[in-house]
DNA sequence: TGGTTAGTGAGACTCATTCTCAACTGGGTT
DNA sequence: AACCCAGTTGAGAATGAGTCTCACTAACCA
């Protein structure tokens, strides 16, 4: 299972992640994926992420990075910002917290999406 | 609503919304407080937050701001890390994507949670 | 008053996730 | 090999947030 989060690309929900694992043994229950997959994350060999509007997603990466997220095709993005280091000691100055992590999620429009919004006007819709 | 949304100092999940709006209605549907909770945040009137392992809640506060996250007792507060907009400008170069809002949010442990666990030592439990 | 329309209450439904529990597995013992 | 035990698994029911449907209602208009 850690292979198959490990060798996507992208950023699976549990869901892509049962189907993957399920190709390679059928009898694979749902339960299982996720006590796995929770398992993992808790080892720190994965990374769970939760958005807006969408199931949990499990990351290969497990350095700290950020993600930008398209508004209009849902596509996540892994991005470095390491000036955001700077923000935690702010938050943490700012609430009295223990801050240990942080994580910024960028919403936006990704090129494909941008271009594809130019064409519109041209083709009228 | 709204008004039960602003008067709140915190951040309230759907559910919480409910109970408060039914107490000066008790005949309000839950299918409506969703309704009118998504229009107003499209309306940019109330902020609507996701997070890990909760259910999403309201913010009354719609000015851009950040939080911190307490991971023991799971309190959110408001932090302003006006930095963070600096890595804006850096996700949009990394990744090409037209970034137009972002949200970071800090995890770590509140003064409430710390104190107990200093005391936890002592009372040995 | 009758017709039209947008909004609502009630509750069924969807879907991600968690829980339960009997069956199974592997290691250690006899 | 037969047995025991603890931990893990498959199967599917249960949970809970959020969405959808639809008959009903209030508001507006002719």
């Amino acid at each position: 299972m850690l292979d198959e989060v490990r060798r996507s690309d992208g950023h699976l929900t549990a869901g892509e992640i049962f189907e993957r694992v399920r190709r390679r043994d059928p009898r694979i229950a749902y339960g299982t994926v996720y006590r796995t997959l929770h398992l993992l994350a808790e080892h720190g060999l994965i990374q769970e992420l939760t958005f807006a509007d969408q199931s949990s997603r499990y990351d290969g990466r497990v350095d700290r990075h950020d993600h930008v997220h398209c508004v209009q095709c849902g596509v996540l993005l892994d991005v470095d910002v390491p000036v955001a280091l700077i923000a935690r000691h702010v938050a943490a100055e700012q609430s009295g917290f223990h801050v240990t992590s942080h994580h910024t999620v960028f919403a936006g429009v990704c090129p494909g999406c941008r271009s594809a919004d130019g064409r519109s006007f041209q083709l009228g819709g």
